[in-house]
DNA sequence: CACATGACTGGAT
DNA sequence: AATCCAGCCATGT
């Protein structure tokens, strides 16, 4: 059955590479959506990796590492519970203040820069 | 097919 | 700095 092809099959590696991506992010670190959208070549996919990582929980990845741009914990709501997220993270070393993370340029992994070698 | 929704982002106000 | 608005695109109804 290869006339079904193409376009889901292409979504489907979209979410698979993020839950690779996520996987990579190192522990103590955090990226954003928009940049593992721009790092799988969709740069206007922010909210698709979102998507993605809704559905993340069966694939045992640290989606508690990915923020949004602002370094705010936008997706605390879909864990176990909304302080899960900022524990884990503050657990593994990343200081969280008012929903957001304290210090995002030393704790950004960026994906394009830190995968590109 | 049309329309609404959302773990987003960038630009304008 | 805080809000609002407009693109964005997979999913759901």
């Amino acid at each position: 059955m290869d006339f079904a092809t193409t376009e889901s099959n292409k979504n489907k590696d979209f979410f698979k590479a993020v839950y690779q991506v996520v996987a990579l992010i190192p522990k103590g670190r955090f990226t954003t959506y928009g940049a593992i959208a721009s790092y799988l070549g969709n740069p206007r996919g922010a909210r698709i990796v979102g998507w993605a990582l809704n559905g993340s929980r069966k694939h045992n990845i640290p989606a508690h590492r990915v923020l949004n741009k602002q370094g705010q914990l936008t997706g605390k709501q879909f864990f176990d519970s909304p302080e899960s997220m900022m524990r884990t993270l503050e657990m593994e070393g990343v200081q969280i203040k008012n929903n957001r993370v304290v210090k995002f340029d030393e704790y950004f992994w960026d994906p394009i820069k830190e995968l590109s070698i």
